[in-house]
DNA sequence: ATAAGACTTGTCAATTTTTGACAAAGTTAA
DNA sequence: TTAACTTTGTCAAAAATTGACAAGTCTTAT
């Protein structure tokens, strides 16, 4: 997926030929909020991604990795963050949990 | 460098030896929440980067950088993100960068 | 033993950020 | 034009982050 996560959303709503009325009933939100959400104005709650697998029939963990990767992704974007330090940032994460798994054996 | 940016900060600190309270003082803050944030409990704030760099002589653009590779390696590392995700990810942030230069040119 | 200094932890109010809701406006198609 | 759909602006409510203070531990010197 090549998109922002507000992009999938309304390609899924189109798919399935739902208004943003439509769907923001289904999501218990406003329409006017889940316009904001699909033209990336806002995020999109991640308490909501349960809801939203079940309304188009998805997998949850894949769901949730379209979300994790558009909210890094995002990061990423935002802090104008290289290639390069992109990599020292894996470095980073991957510190952290070494971190944590020797915090876990004591 | 390999360390978490509060890991880092203690060893400035150390390195300059200056106790809690006195690098505090400098930085305006209160000495028990900047040894939370050497110690992960807290996030040092991004509006303190240009007076930390000015007080050990450091480069503002490479602490800078030190800063948004920890925060992005602790959002990789807090969502549990692989390294084929991120690699996602990055396709993602790509795509924003798109995104947001044909906006430019309209 | 205890006093002093350095550090840590818990709590809570203040600030900041995010979210939900509503009104009003713009857009498109019949 | 109307009617349905979507977008935008605003503001209060809710949530998250931060600052400040009190009380605690730990170490070292006297």
């Amino acid at each position: 997926m090549k998109t922002t996560f507000g992009e999938y959303i309304r390609l899924l709503r189109n798919q399935n030929e739902l208004t943003l009325t439509q769907l923001a009933a289904k999501l218990n939100l406003d329409s006017a909020n889940l316009s904001k959400i699909e033209n990336g104005k806002r995020d999109f709650d991640e308490k909501r991604l349960p809801k939203l697998a079940k309304i188009f029939k998805l997998n949850l963990t894949e769901l949730r990795n379209e979300y994790v990767t558009d909210q890094i992704g995002k990061h990423i974007y935002e802090t104008n963050c290289s290639k390069q330090l992109l990599r020292v940032a894996e470095e980073k994460a991957e510190y952290r949990r070494k971190l944590n798994k020797t915090l876990q054996t004591q």
